[in-house]
RNA sequence: GGGGCCGUAGCUUAGCAUGGUUUGAGCACCCGGCUGAUAACCGGGAGGCCACCGGUUCAAAUCCGGUCGGCCCCA
């Protein structure tokens, strides 16, 4: 099929023409192609691709069906530095940035070929030609007018901040980027004595699960709110709040004296560890409204350059801040015992200390959760940076008003994890201490003025140099006067946070607004959908850049798809190397079956790999549609039928299953509109089935009529026209297969992905005919249980079936299903004509505390009615016998079947059946001469014969089988294509048992 | 600590926004049948305290509250 596609430049075709004019704008979202697709990337690329297909179809002019390429970062790097084998930064830049750069930019498309030919396997229709590219000069410079919008706005701004930080990667991370990387681990949680100043044993206690930044305590805080206590305990004295006394000290605790936290404000205390020198205006208690019961003491260890909080009290008072922590997350001060460790491994020493020294009161291990960096795994520690923002939080009430703009599927995201993070939307930590990134286009002199620049041609005016590479070194050779004060200018040294490349795709992906006057044909987008993960990752920076910079919702219909599993349930990760490659996947399963696989179930939740499952979707699937073609295809081509439409049949199953189709298809387009391809898939499936194990099933006949007549033309129209239109719906969903068949269907054809998508025809619909037909597919399911129950088998012709059914059927209906039922006559009784006999039941438990004496004479007068006593309890309400009165509720009313009839019901079609179980000798014979008609056929399949193939028969049997020969004789004869039948006993005959006869049949072709 | 999703048969699941006879279906298992397209199909059997506890209601898998378990996100 690919090799089709390639040849007639079919995709070329989809991805160039359009087969209308209604606008629909698909954004990628743009992988790094350092790495191999795993199976959840063919999850989302068959999702997309199916969208885009169907709305090709559908006559959307499809802007934008490009792909993407993310291509900075410090992923990259990383995957840089391991292959230099650099541990830290001075080693990249001794080696030299450009070089290192070079390697990042070559590295980034390392398995970009291995993308393409999973997504040419999966049939992702995608313009990799055309495919934007974030490193380009052209991209970054769209970003640098963006960034420049923002600065002039005033909301691009430097700020020293506590940020996260990797200390590995020696740079900070962004909200989204930590919020990659929290895991479960165990760390020290240990409970601290203060020391108040001038009070003997008495403590402060505090708690942290960070002993390494006690040495770097400057205050602590308590929240002016809460009661705290001062507790008594083995002859030392405790401040905690109230509210936790008894957690920490037990159901005893003894509390001395009660204190609101506005009173303990400015006490003062002894430094915990005073290896380093406590600034100035330090160690006292501090009044902090994040200060709670919930964990800890209600009072907080607070060291300025260790914590958000904790920074704005030391700003707050203006004091210095102990760090002494370098760039490298190591102790770097001399005084300390422990200098040199990576600060999460000082917290040993730390603790061994303060309990040598009584400073502890105890000290355990929690488990909780602490964030890491999500490229490296290096504990992050939040840390003082200078360092640029994006002010995110200042905007936060517009990005909720946008947010109401989207439609995201699963609905919950919008008011849950998206609404949820926008409302605590946080500033952009946007600047990165790197080398591999989008450059950070703003100069700085040395008294702080700053410009920053939107354009290569704003630089060039200002500089008089030309920048041939925007990214670092080249553009850090750039500076240029002051036009304040005359001082050189120089870049601000960094690289920006590489989420705001992909963000930028909406305006950046066109070098708007440079190449593109304007982004109105082109935004907002109209569909995007990735991964789960990128609710908080690029569905977030879309949303925030495009919220800022153009007041605008990004995408009005997100998609948010749930992992793939590996086939034990497990999360895939490289750690438990269970991952899954999609090429490999592929090529096990082939792409329709995979496709097939991600379109079943709901896929915005987690789906595990599984094998069966995928087998059985293509069998269902594929199998049925494959066979039912294949009996078109064979039929038609016996009578030289080619299928061009249908006009209308006057059959009625014909009518039927266009009218099923239609139906079906009128609900799939809902469905695709509505990006819900996998109910889509689902309603397919069911009419295939439908089209096979019903239309076909009860049809089969009319195709094999030895004539070609209107009645078998109709049935050729039909069928073709159902099939035509199951294909086209299957278009979008499962492309290789719907085009294989398609074109056998269509021999002219080119290519079912170049048709337009079908339009329901309402004059086809026909509901009352759908109606009618289940009760007649429920009528069939109830006489087979019947059937069964009673040991009537199907080819045993039955006296009559009674049906008492709300909804009539059509002559024509049954006429339909009479050979499934296989009965000399169906009917359609009233209430009063059921073959039924109404009987009562004395309620003994009731009755006969009651009756006493009477009680066996009224039950067998209750017993023994034939429907007379029930008819005056209905009228009176009450039964009258023997001079008792019987209350309704002393008896039970039960329906019995008539002797010689069975029922059964259907509750929800309100469908009753009566089956008449007597059968006569005549039916008998005509049964038994069905069942050799049967083994007839058994036999000539066996000999393998053609089904036009003519034979000789013979027949022997005991004396009843002269009775059935003689009145069947010449209907087997037609039924098997016999040109003689008579009575020998042929040697070489086979030997069958028909319900304990014995049968001796002769086939032989002439 | 906060938030979200999920919990229906051995497995995969439908139903749940708008409460209403006996919670449907597929796979696998057993029995029977049908078969001149089908690796099919049909009927039946066995297998469900619809996670648990309460509440609302004439009526709860469905609505509300809580508990437990799983997954995810945040702090």
């Amino acid at each position: 099929m690919r090799t089709h596609w390639n040849e007639a430049g079919i995709i070329q075709k989809t991805l160039t023409s359009s087969l209308g004019n209604k606008p629909f704008v698909f954004l990628e979202g743009p992988p790094t192609a350092n790495g191999r697709p795993h199976v959840g990337h063919a999850m989302t690329r068959t999702m997309k691709d199916s969208v885009l297909r169907y709305h090709y179809m559908a006559g959307y002019d499809i802007h934008r069906r490009t792909g993407g390429w993310d291509c900075h970062g410090l992923p990259v790097e990383i995957e840089a530095e391991k292959h230099f084998g650099f541990k830290i930064k001075k080693e990249i830049e001794d080696f030299g940035i450009a070089k290192f750069n070079e390697y990042c930019r070559e590295s980034v498309f390392r398995y970009i070929d291995e993308w393409i030919e999973a997504d040419q396997r999966i049939g992702f229709w995608v313009d990799h030609e055309k495919s934007y590219v974030t490193l380009r000069n052209e991209y970054i410079e769209s970003e640098w007018w963006a960034l420049k919008s923002l600065f002039d706005k005033g909301l691009l701004i430097r700020d020293y901040k506590i940020v996260p930080y990797c200390p590995r990667c020696e740079t900070s991370l962004s909200s989204h980027e930590v919020s990659q990387g929290y895991d479960d681990v165990k760390d020290p949680s240990v409970y601290v004595k203060f020391k108040e100043t001038g009070h003997e044993n008495t403590y402060f206690l505090a708690w942290t699960t960070t002993p390494w930044t006690l040495p770097s305590n400057q205050f602590l805080a308590v929240n002016e709110n809460i009661e705290y206590s001062l507790v008594e305990h083995q002859d030392e004295f405790f401040y905690v709040a109230s509210a936790v006394a008894k957690r920490i000290f037990g159901e005893n605790a003894k509390v001395v004296k009660r204190f609101t936290g506005k009173e303990l404000l400015k006490r003062k205390y002894e430094q915990l560890i005073p290896f380093l020198k406590a600034p100035r205006n330090t160690l006292f208690v501090v009044s902090g409204d994040h200060v709670n019961v919930d964990e800890g003491t209600g009072i907080v260890h607070t060291s300025p350059a260790f914590g958000a909080e904790d920074f704005e009290v030391g700003k707050k008072f203006g004091v210095e801040m102990l760090n002494p922590i370098n760039a490298s997350g190591k102790f770097n001060d001399e005084r300390l015992p422990w200098n040199g460790k990576f600060f999460k491994d000082a917290d040993l020493d730390i603790t061994i200390l303060l309990k040598k020294e009584n400073k502890l009161l105890k000290s355990e291990k929690i488990t909780h959760s602490y964030p890491f960096c999500y490229r490296c795994g290096t504990a992050l520690i939040y840390y003082p940076l200078q360092a640029w923002f994006i002010k995110v939080s200042t905007f936060r009430q517009k990005l909720l008003e946008n947010n109401q703009k989207i439609n995201w599927l699963p609905e919950h995201l919008k008011e849950g994890r998206f609404g949820n993070f926008l409302s605590e939307a946080k500033d952009w930590s946007l600047s990165r201490n790197r080398y591999w990134g989008t450059t950070l286009p703003v100069w700085m002199c040395e008294n702080d003025h700053m410009v920053a620049v939107g354009s290569v041609a704003e630089l060039e005016k200002i500089s008089g140099k030309k920048p041939k590479d925007l990214h670092r070194p080249y553009i850090d050779e750039i500076t240029f006067k002051c036009s304040k004060c005359g001082k050189t200018m120089t870049r601000e040294p960094y690289v920006i946070d590489t989420w705001f490349d992909s963000g930028s795709a909406t305006y950046a992906a066109l070098h708007f607004p440079f190449d593109t006057g304007t982004l109105d044909n082109n935004f907002p987008i109209n569909f995007i959908t990735e991964a789960i993960d990128q609710t908080r990752g690029w569905f977030y920076t879309l949303h925030v850049i495009s919220s800022l910079l153009f007041d605008q919702n990004a995408y009005k219909n997100a998609l948010s798809i749930d992992f793939i599993l590996d086939e034990q349930g497990r999360k895939m990760s490289k750690s438990k190397g269970n991952s899954v490659f999609a090429l490999d996947f592929l090529n096990e399963h082939g792409p329709d079956p995979v496709r097939a696989f991600f379109l079943s179930g709901v896929p915005w939740r987690a789906k595990a790999i599984d094998k069966k499952l995928i087998n059985e979707t293509s069998r269902k699937v594929f199998g049925t549609l494959a066979n039912i073609y294949s009996f078109f295809a064979s039929n038609a081509n016996l009578d030289g039928y080619h299928y061009e439409e249908y006009g209308g049949s006057n059959n009625l199953l014909d009518r039927w299953i266009v009218s099923r189709t239609n139906t079906v298809l009128k609900q799939v387009v809902s469905y695709m509109d509505s990006f819900n391809m996998h109910l889509a898939f689902r309603s397919i499936s069911e009419l295939i089935d439908d089209l096979s194990n019903f239309y076909l099933r009860l049809s089969r006949r009319r195709f094999w009529s030895d004539d070609f007549n209107k009645e078998k033309a109709d049935a050729y129209a039909a069928l073709g026209y159902s099939i035509e239109r199951v294909l086209l719906m299957l278009a979008p969903l499962t492309p290789f297969f719907a085009d294989y068949l398609y074109l056998k269907l269509m021999p002219d054809g080119v290519s079912v992905h170049l048709q337009k998508y079908p339009v329901v025809e309402e004059k086809f619909i026909n509901t009352g005919l759908q109606n009618e037909m289940s009760v007649a597919g429920s009528i069939m399911e109830i006489v087979r249980r019947l059937r069964q129950e009673n040991s009537i088998k199907g080819r045993q012709p039955v006296t009559e079936v009674l049906v008492k059914s709300g909804t009539k059927l059509s002559e024509e209906i049954l006429s339909a299903i009479a050979p499934e039922l296989n009965s000399k006559d169906i009917r359609f009784i009233e209430d009063y004509e059921r073959p039924v006999t109404r009987k009562m039941r004395l309620i003994l438990q009731k009755a006969a505390p009651v009756l006493k004496g009477k009680l066996q004479k009224i039950k067998a007068q209750v017993e023994n009615d034939q429907g007379a006593l029930v008819t005056q309890l209905e009228k009176n309400g009450k039964l009258e016998l023997e001079n008792e009165i019987l209350p309704p509720e002393f008896l039970e009313i039960v329906e019995m079947p008539n002797t010689g009839f069975a029922t059964s019901s259907d509750a929800k079609l309100s469908v009753e059946v009566f089956l008449n179980l007597a059968i006569d000798t005549k039916l008998q014979n005509e049964g038994l001469a069905r069942e050799i008609v049967r083994r007839i056929q058994v036999m000539r399949k066996e000999l393998d014969l053609q089904y036009d193939q003519r034979i000789d028969l013979s027949v022997n049997g005991d004396s009843n089988l002269n009775v059935v020969l003689g009145e069947y004789g010449d209907w087997i004869k037609t039924e098997t294509l016999a040109a003689s039948l008579n009575r020998e006993k042929r040697e070489d005959a086979k030997e069958w048992d028909i319900d304990g006869d014995k049968v001796l049949i002769w086939v032989k072709a002439i």
